[in-house]
DNA sequence: GAAAAACATGAATAGTGATTCATAATTCAT
DNA sequence: ATGAATTATGAATCACTATTCATGTTTTTC
């Protein structure tokens, strides 16, 4: 009966049963996420991925059904990080626009701790557009209803919060690769202090 | 910009001597775009391009050293074509206000107009890296610089030229995707207005 | 108008790597 | 302890596709 935790999905790798079982599959996935973080999707072979993880090629194949199984998984991982820290972050905040900062500042910091990660999530464009989609919807969703229930309340100037909500995460998701992809040392705090006072106050000079 | 025309690269496809030649090149070129916008770089074989191209596969090496070769150059096609478009739109303009609108939706129109050449440079984040950082850091040289200078002569509020440039691509970048990816319909000029917006005057409310 | 240069063909090559499977080892339940 | 369930192995399979090449066609050159 019960069968809860089963994702529902289709009849995918199964899950273990064994505390050993759970170990290797933990591993394979460590192993994956490190391995195509690194070298990509295309690049990543079963091989290489057992070989991190320690255990033969097969193995692979008793907890997912297929490379692509395993990619979908780790995307969704990412998903579930990143929203309880940058929820963690902004909790209680009741200053709208402190959110902002902080949850920027949440932002960076993991994928800073996470590279790997973020390009996975950033190749799942490609390798599987679903998750990909899920991912960022998710993330609109909940970012369109913050932005719309603060002009709501007058804390912020209103306008569209559909397509704030997607420039906003642009910007953060820029800044995010500016320090991955293309090495930027400037310090987290500085990048933050910078971008918010941008989404803030805007570009315009004021007399 | 002259230029030579030799890419100076290594033993790569030889350029055409022929008209002939020439339309053939033109044709795989434009078939790839196709092909890899549509199905991404590796789901596009060498075969679904000719074949597409209406020439024999072994054509394709007659122009192109590599598939990663095919893929290099509409990387760099579509920079030009979008710097190019966007210093049109921007080009006489006083106003760097005004010039950051206009720049944005060219921006957005040329991109919704080549979602193929859109995907192309997204994707080679992986395929081609170089390519792609060579691709924001032009970018992100000449948008810097029109900051700095713009921020020199009073024209907005200081701040650092860096970091807004790759904010403001960011914005650029993902509203873009929230209409070539996402299948956003609203239109352009209003997701432009409201960015525009959010860009000159911020978040906050004003007295 | 003939040889040379350029272009085009598509079948063959050749390397790759995801997935399967027969077999074996380990762990669990009784 | 012992049969059943679970987990692990890694060599073999199998499909796929980038690239090459020997040959044929078209265009240019003189």
């Amino acid at each position: 009966m019960a069968e809860t935790g089963t994702p529902a999905k289709d009849q995918t790798g199964r899950e273990p049963k064994t505390a050993r079982g759970e170990a290797t599959r933990r591993a394979i996935l460590g192993a994956a996420e490190k391995v195509i973080g690194r070298q990509g999707f295309n690049e990543a072979s079963i091989g290489s991925i057992t070989r991190e993880a320690g255990v033969a090629q097969g193995t692979f194949y008793i907890y997912f059904s297929s490379k692509d199984e395993v990619f979908s998984e780790l995307v969704a991982e990412m998903g579930r990080m990143l929203r309880h820290v940058i929820s963690e972050a902004t909790g209680g905040m009741a200053d709208r626009l402190e959110a902002e900062r902080e949850g920027l500042r949440a932002f960076l910091t993991f994928v800073a701790s996470h590279p790997e990660l973020y390009r996975i999530v950033q190749e799942a464009q490609f390798v599987d557009p679903d998750a990909y989609r899920a991912y960022f919807r998710t993330f609109a969703e909940g970012y369109r209803q913050g932005l719309a229930e603060a002009a709501e309340a007058g804390a912020i100037r209103p306008g569209d919060a559909d397509v704030r909500a997607w420039a906003l995460m642009g910007i953060a998701r820029a800044l995010g690769e500016y320090s991955v992809v293309f090495g930027d040392t400037t310090p987290i705090d500085e990048v933050v202090d910078i971008a918010h006072d941008l989404i803030v106050d805007g570009l315009r000079k004021r007399s």
